[in-house]
DNA sequence: GTATAGTTCAAACGGACATTTGAAATATAA
DNA sequence: TTATATTTCAAATGTCCGTTTGAACTATAC
């Protein structure tokens, strides 16, 4: 069965948007890819930007067919943490193999937002941030604040995203980084740790303590 | 006494690089609020790339005359460390009040390198990560290794960094947070927090414990 | 087979932008 | 003042892209 002139589009753009973003990705780039030309965008899509609305709903679409990605069973909280942060550093951050278009894209759409990073976080973003919510919470003491739930959370996360986006900043501080497996897992093991100590103790008083520091603009 | 066109050039492409970064910054945006016209950037820098370099090192220059800018006096380390986090929290991330133009360069060339990224790193984020390197070696314990240090530095960089990378997130995930100058300073408490516990006991056998994890592609 | 709708193609168009040009204006030196 | 160099300007040029066009090609229906 020949694959239709749409499909090859789609398929093609997928990488190259993952690889480009949507404004540095040209329609070029994309059908000398796919095997077509210029016009056949215009004809399928309309324009580069409903393209790109398609591109992604496909590409949700894969990825929601393979339902439930993180499985925690019944583990207890601190190793349903460490599960996340494995999954998230291996297949989001896509440290020492590449990540998927779809998550390509994500990082993106985080750097450079467009008008479907909404749709991106409702069907995509949201539901993995509420599994680590979970998780955090159940990790916090009972009596732990909505802010302290969140901010926790943006401290796994931002500790993971910080190895994609400092990248290159990284490599000009330190020559001798490899990310190869053991690494990676070495990485995602000391996030872990840092995580689960500052969740263990939520210190009281916090907001007196320091707020009366000065800062130069 | 007038000001040079060249100098008023400057300043206006600090601010508008600052703003849209290299590529989306147009010569048109700057000429005319440097109130001037394109060919001056011909004339007196070369071309774009010339400019925007000019332009960078003279922020440079400008930055370095502010000398020490984070004193720690002989606090101990657990307040230095507060110290450099609530800095980096306000200057370079600059949430609630705008950050100068070099931290908003600096910021846009995480994302989008450009060959003064190497400039940039030598004279300006690599001293500031030696300050912190150097807070982090004090607070770890004696055998901690070369990695334990850097991955700190990295993890509590990339909890106040997450702020600034994923903010356009964040705004989709809650609709109620706001940068208040009390918030700010609660947020650079937690980090500090997150990472003075993370600090605090370095666990050994870490690479053994989960080496043998799967995860999917 | 013929007609009609659907699809692909090479080429052209048009806008945005960096860059160049050559003349006009201004400062500097004699 | 006059001559020369420096600086500014409006307009033109060239390039990169997204988009459109109209003709050619292919499949489907009758």
């Amino acid at each position: 069965m020949r694959k239709t002139t749409r499909s090859k589009l789609i398929e093609a753009a997928l990488e190259v948007f993952g690889e480009r973003g949507y404004h540095h990705a040209t329609i070029q780039q994309i059908v000398r890819r796919a095997g077509t030309n210029v016009a056949a965008i215009n004809y399928h899509f309309g324009d580069k930007a409903q393209f790109y609305g398609e591109v992604v709903s496909h590409a949700l679409n894969l990825d929601q067919q393979d339902a439930e990605r993180v499985d925690f069973g019944d583990e207890p909280p601190e190793e349903q943490l460490r599960t996340f942060v494995f999954w998230f550093i291996h297949n989001i951050v896509g440290l020492h193999r590449p990540s998927s278009s779809l998550e390509k894209i994500h990082i993106q759409e985080m750097v450079n937002p467009s008008p479907i990073l909404d749709t991106l976080v409702d069907t995509f973003i949201r539901p993995n941030h509420m599994k680590l919510r979970a998780i955090v919470a159940a990790l916090l003491p009972d009596d732990a604040t909505e802010q302290d739930i969140r901010h926790h959370c943006f401290s796994v996360i931002g500790q993971c995203l910080h190895y994609k986006f400092a990248r290159p900043v990284m490599d000009r501080l330190y020559d001798d980084i490899e990310f190869t497996e053991d690494y990676v897992n070495a990485l995602a093991e000391h996030i872990t740790h840092v995580s689960l100590a500052g969740m263990r103790a939520v210190p009281r008083l916090r907001l007196t303590a320091h707020s009366g520091r000065e800062h130069r603009s």
